[in-house]
RNA sequence: GGGAGCAUAGCUCAGCUGGGAGAGCAUCUGCCUUACAAGCAGAGGGUCACAGGUUCGAGCCCUGUUGUUCCCACCA
């Protein structure tokens, strides 16, 4: 290896090594029977999307899932691609037109999507493009666009599927209308805002002219459409109008007061008047009672031409007209302040109208039964378990599913009219024909599908289906679904329902549930707020592996969390710790002839750190299984940190720098033995600087990404050893503490006498405590005879620094006072506990054997500090 | 109206099946010890929101209270 760099530069390396990657392939996964398959889907990005922080963690959490069990020996497919978001192309693409002039209608249908296609070619791979920036090691050999061919025969497909078995149906509906995008969306995609409004006390003069009847409204201008008003059956106030009629104000219709139970006698005057054109629940007591429909908007919530007075007002500028007039005409009673909740667009956030209209619509309940099922009996896990609540609420409460979009960007209805019978022809092909009267005179059905009816495909339309290919047959059902909370029902549910009812079997078994990043003070990240963190600025400046190094850390399924430049830079550091390490191992080896094998002989302190190393194994490994990635990510920060640069480098830097050439090559060994196991450990979190370094130490293979994940091994267990070496740091860690604290610079030495009857263990030690406790050197024995001493304990030693100009006996004094003092406390708590009967009968034996542990070592230690009060005075 | 999360060090957060409270940042002290000052060695700092309960034992389990964030439903 050539001279390296003081610190580690991302720069340098992040882009090389993924080309290293894709040059050889070593993303792609294959149909391997003599492996286990394991398989994620990726959630597709929007073509129209930037990368966003919210995808940074999705993919990073997906990708370290996934190089885990590729490493782990199975056949592991991560699935990419992205979404034809037909919504939000069709916006963009319309707005970028409008800046040029030009509409829609002005280029039709064809032209339109031509433009579409011509835009999804130059856009749609940004997305991917910026993924690769971190690290993800999905299988770009595969991936899919959900307008590509083999989607949109599965699309078809399961429309003709669904239309058949009488679970799709096409009919007139009040829906959810925006009258920007112009197209129905579904419940799902309704965002409610909480607005200020104004409540308007109207009266209602009867036809007989024998009074009025006051009611209130949130939307006066929807009284141009209103052809009832509504009284609850049992209100008294209310009885002996019901059948009589009012004169509808400023329009002189005559409408009939009706008697409904969606009334609410105690709200407002408990009289509603009834739209049923542009209110869902209008629209129901229209449906009971029998009452005219009247459409008094347009489809950009403009007012129609049947109300000439107002025609062409939007309806904002109509409320305002009706009122005024409403006042003139002496209706208004009175106007109040109100405010309440107002469904919007989750796209554009224009304020949703209810609207009747024609649309196709799925029938959800028996799709949802089984999806709720198959949650329920475990066969679909959701980590954190609570999510599932989120899940349960929506499938159970499932209204029907309004699928058809007035846009020209998606998945045609595969439905076709003739148009001399009107026959209603479904077919996965054209027809050329009309199925009854064979007139040769058709059309296809204008509308495009919701953009979630093809995600909903995802996890088996891209593996192929309907086609019976030995991948569907292979990775189906995926294993892991990684998603944020909020697309739980976009998406997760409708992918539930769709793999059961197409598959037959659910499209994944565990849904891995995270949580939104926020901004430092907490709020969501917005365009309004402008507070959005571009994570391809964040890998320029830290690189890859350090931020998907935070995105790991500190964060538990389901939760929010807040980004943070400063950790972000903190995990810089650590990926620069690393790097350090690694120069340091690698001074210590270039030159020499060493392979990564462990030698014969190992010392005390490598049984300790591979005795540690292979616990930290065995703990990282179960905590990926258990999906505790931050507690993962923790460990082995502590491991490399604190273990291995912080105690164990410098313990073998005596041996290294001895005279003994066998145990200095043994060192070397395990030096490199330990790294290397470190990096594969840490490689699903760090994969660029974790390959980088792997592939300039003693190694076999040609990738770090394909080699087995270290596992627990009973061979490297010394727990003996360990003990041993954690008495001789802990000596060494209490004579440093004291040092600090009388201010002696480690510069200044001084002969240490350890006390002790662990001789042997100590003994060992010597040279440890010359490198890091500031010893010139070691005296060991049971006892010593030592005036003006600084005298500090441990549970296994009493250790003597004679400093005689420091030493200030009464401090000293107060010093170990307070020490007896401390540790006869923990002790008293011990021994209550080993004389409370409860305790000794109920306690498991594991804990009652460490508290006598505890209790003897506290013993030990008292009588250590006893002995040297003593000695002082 | 229904439901969920959160409340732990000055700040941001971990804390896995209950068994002596942790990290990062910040603060203080001392160190350029030839891998790393993006570093090393130490230190200080917590009634684990509050009140009950279960238990030999509670940050963790149960009940309630307060504060806070969010989701769903939506009363015109």
């Amino acid at each position: 290896m050539p001279e390296l760099a003081k610190s580690y530069d991302p720069k340098q390396v992040e882009d090389r090594i993924y080309e290293f990657w894709l040059n050889n392939n070593y993303f792609h996964a294959i149909v391997d029977k003599n492996k286990k398959p394991y398989t994620i889907v990726m959630p597709p990005p929007n073509i129209t999307g930037q990368l966003h922080i919210g995808h940074a963690l999705d993919n990073t959490l997906q990708d370290i899932l996934i190089r885990f069990r590729r490493m782990q020996g199975y056949s592991a497919l991560w699935m990419p691609g992205t979404d034809h978001a037909s919504i939000a192309t069709e916006a963009k693409i319309v707005e970028a037109m409008r800046k040029e002039g030009i509409t829609k209608e002005d280029i039709g249908r064809e032209g339109f999507l031509e433009r579409a296609w011509k835009w999804k070619d130059e856009y749609g791979s940004r997305i991917t493009k910026q993924l690769r920036k971190l690290g993800v090691s999905c299988d770009w050999e595969r991936e899919r666009f959900t307008m590509d061919e083999g989607c949109s025969k599965a699309v078809k497909e399961v429309f003709v599927k669904l239309y058949n078995e009488g679970l799709i149906y096409r009919g007139e509906r009040i829906i959810n209308w925006c009258p920007h995008c112009k197209t129905s969306i579904s419940d799902a995609e309704v965002e409610f805002e909480e607005q200020a409004g104004h409540f308007w006390h109207l009266r209602y003069p009867l036809s007989d002219g024998s009074g009025y009847l006051e009611l209130a409204t949130t939307r006066p201008e929807t009284l141009l459409g209103d052809t009832a008003v509504a009284v609850h059956p049992d209100d008294e106030r209310y009885k002996d109008l019901v059948g009589k009629t009012l004169i509808l104000p400023l329009v002189g219709r005559e409408i009939p007061i009706v008697a409904d139970e969606y009334v609410d006698p105690e709200f407002g005057t408990g009289v509603v008047k009834i739209t049923p054109a542009h209110d869902p629940n209008d629209f129901e007591v229209g449906l009971r009672h029998n009452l005219p429909i009247l459409n008094c908007l347009t489809d950009d919530a403009h007012i129609t031409k049947d109300y000439p007075k107002y025609a062409g007002m939007d309806r904002y500028e109509a409320r305002k007209a009706i009122v005024e007039d409403l006042e003139e005409g002496g209706f208004l009673v009175e106007t109040e302040d109100y405010s309440h909740n107002v469904g919007t667009c989750y796209r554009c956030h224009t304020t949703i109208e209810p609207r009747v209209s024609k649309q196709w619509f799925v029938k959800m309940e028996p799709l949802a039964k089984p999806a709720i099922e198959c949650v329920k009996d475990g066969r679909t896990k959701f980590i954190p378990k609570r999510s599932e609540k989120i899940y349960f609420n929506w499938m159970e409460n499932i209204k029907d599913w309004c699928i058809s979009r007035q846009l020209w960007w998606g998945h045609r209805i595969p439905a076709y009219y003739c148009d001399d019978c009107g026959e209603l022809i479904v077919s996965k092909e054209a027809p050329n024909k009309c199925t009854r009267c064979g007139s040769e005179h058709l059309h296809q059905d204008e509308d495009t599908l919701d953009t979630w009816f093809s995600s909903a495909l995802w996890p088996f339309s891209t593996l192929g289906w309907p086609e019976k290919t030995e991948e569907l047959e292979y990775f189906y059902p995926t294993n892991t679904l990684v998603t944020g909370y909020d697309i739980i029902f976009f998406w997760v549910a409708r992918m539930i329902f769709s793999g059961l009812h197409n598959m037959h079997d659910v499209p994944f078994d565990t849904v891995f549930i995270h949580g939104l990043i926020r901004d430092a003070q907490g709020r969501k990240m917005s365009k309004s707020l402008n507070n959005g963190v571009d994570p391809i600025e964040v890998i320029d400046k830290y690189g890859a592996d350090a931020f998907r190094f935070f995105l790991a850390t500190g964060n538990s399924p389901g939760n929010d969390m807040r980004f943070s430049e400063e950790r972000v830079e903190s995990c810089r550091n650590f990926a620069n710790k690393l790097y350090n390490a690694s120069r340091f191992v690698h001074m210590n080896i270039d030159g020499y002839d060493v392979e990564c094998k462990l030698p014969e002989k190992l010392n005390i302190e490598d049984k300790w750190i591979l005795h540690t190393l292979n616990l930290l194994s065995k703990d990282v490994t179960e905590n990926l299984d258990k999906f505790e990635l931050g507690i993962a990510v923790q460990k082995l920060y502590d491991f490399i940190w604190d273990c291995y640069c912080d105690w164990y480098i410098e313990l073998t830097k005596a041996r290294l720098n001895g005279d003994d050439k066998e145990t200095a090559q043994n060192t070397r060994q395990v030096l490199i033995y330990v790294l290397d196991k470190t990096l594969k450990l840490l490689h699903p979190f760090m994969p660029f600087i974790t390959e980088e370094i792997w592939q300039t130490i003693p190694h076999t293979g040609d990738t770090i990404m394909l080699q087995q994940y270290p596992k627990y091994d009973e061979a490297l267990n010394f727990p003996e050893e360990a003990a041993k070496m954690q008495k001789i740091m802990q000596a060494i860690t209490a004579v440093r503490t004291q040092r600090s604290q009388m201010n002696v610079p480690p510069s200044r030495k001084a002969k240490i006498y350890i006390a002790t009857k662990f001789a042997d263990t100590f003994n060992i030690g010597v040279e440890f405590f010359k490198k890091l406790a500031s010893a010139s050197d070691t005296e060991i024995s049971e006892d010593f005879d030592i005036e003006k001493a600084v005298t500090v304990v441990t549970s296994d030693a009493k250790i003597y620094i004679p400093m005689s100009d420091l030493v200030d006996i009464e401090e000293e004094l107060n010093r170990l006072k307070k020490e007896l003092e401390n540790t006869l406390k923990l002790l008293k708590q011990d021994e209550n506990k080993l004389n409370n009967d409860s305790f000794m009968s109920k306690a498991p034996q594991a804990v009652i054997e460490k508290i006598k542990m505890q209790a003897q070592r506290e013993k030990e230690k008292i009588a250590l500090i006893k002995a040297a009060i003593h000695e002082l005075k």
